[in-house]
DNA sequence: CCGCATACTGTATAAATTTACAGTATGTTA
DNA sequence: TAACATACTGTAAATTTATACAGTATGCGG
């Protein structure tokens, strides 16, 4: 997307404001109300150029037709991850079950999805057997962090440390064991686990 | 708001999904289209019909003129509630703090707000400190159920446990005691615990 | 200095959209 | 059984809305 210049992010913000206020998008007519243009032409050629810049599509022959990215079809909310295959990308199209109306930057860093934790190894963290662990995506994690890993087939979550040389996946249930990864084993560092969602309780 | 025919039940539900899909409400056309009407007067009377039972809002003489309630202005997302004063009511305006976007229909039954948990008496049940429970609003609760009461000036989570005449508010941690409420106890049944929430790990 | 993008005013028109009115048919309530 | 709500078809305005065209002014890169 093309730089936008200080008035044409200033409309782009009121825009996305007046659509989530009214719960529709404005008119030409109403765009050059608010921001004070005596033409409704200043508006038409505001939203050209944030179209032609990428910033809003516009739907011509159509009444409020301004689809702001993210806003219009399932763009926002955040996908459950259900059962990962074997060797298969966790993102896959196949995995992904249903979509939570949840604004994923609610976490910090933002989730990118939600995975089904099953199995209670990390039961004394407060994440239970088919809580959603919200997740970002990230290659590495830093001591002490809950991640989301990969060995081998198996997709686990589980606390993030390192000890010398190896690292050691810890969960938080004294019935289960610490699992010791070396230098070498397949280990893949899906994202780190950002927020848990439960539904029911 | 008066109870809604089948139909209009249905026609209720396409323009939700409609407005979500592409961000903006429908025209009366579209609607006939989708529903397929030959005549567009069979949307208007349908719109007619859902305004006058209090469905949906009409904006006159305005192109997508419709209003669904809780889509527009800042009626979505579920408040956290903080810190309940004494005597106060547990939704007073002073209390409500945060507000996340989420949607409350997420939970069944549906949440009517999210309550900051402190305390480690839920820890068995997954519920830590500092964890927000989505909670819907109820005077009563069935046997087993996670409950928010208020005992008094103070307000507690707790898992909901009828004996005889007694009523028994159980934590979920063998470091705390059961409380033991007798008729003529100042007992209240704020709500029931429908999912929990925690933002970080 | 020229061409071009930005940032507007002002006018006009075609098309989209709302909305009123005239019907038909069916089922429910008083 | 009459009144009324539901659930439509069909036609016709009136109004909203998008969009084209003609200008003015400013700043920027070449």
């Amino acid at each position: 997307m093309l730089s936008l210049t200080d008035r044409q992010r200033q409309i782009l913000d009121w825009i996305r404001q007046e659509t989530e206020r009214s719960g529709r998008p404005p008119t030409r007519a109403e765009l050059a109300a608010a921001l004070g243009f005596r033409s409704i032409n200043a508006a038409e050629e505001h939203l050209r150029a944030l179209a032609r810049k990428g910033a809003i599509r516009l739907i011509p022959g159509s009444a409020r037709g301004i689809q702001l990215p993210g806003e219009a079809a399932g763009e926002t909310g955040l996908w459950v991850v259900g059962r990962v295959a074997a060797g298969q990308p966790i993102l896959a199209r196949e995995h992904l079950t249903v979509r939570h109306p949840i604004d994923p930057r609610m976490f910090r860093p933002a989730a990118d999805y939600l995975l089904t934790v099953s199995g209670e190894s990390m039961r004394d963290a407060g994440i239970l057997d088919g809580d959603l662990l919200a997740v970002h995506k990230s290659p590495e994690a830093r001591e002490g962090q809950i991640v989301v890993a990969r060995l081998g087939d198996e997709v686990t979550v589980k606390r993030f440390s390192r000890r010398q040389d190896a690292v050691w996946l810890l969960p938080e249930n004294p019935a289960y064991q610490p699992i010791v990864v070396h230098p070498g084993d397949e280990l893949v560092i899906e994202g780190i686990g950002v927020g848990v969602l439960r539904l029911g309780t």
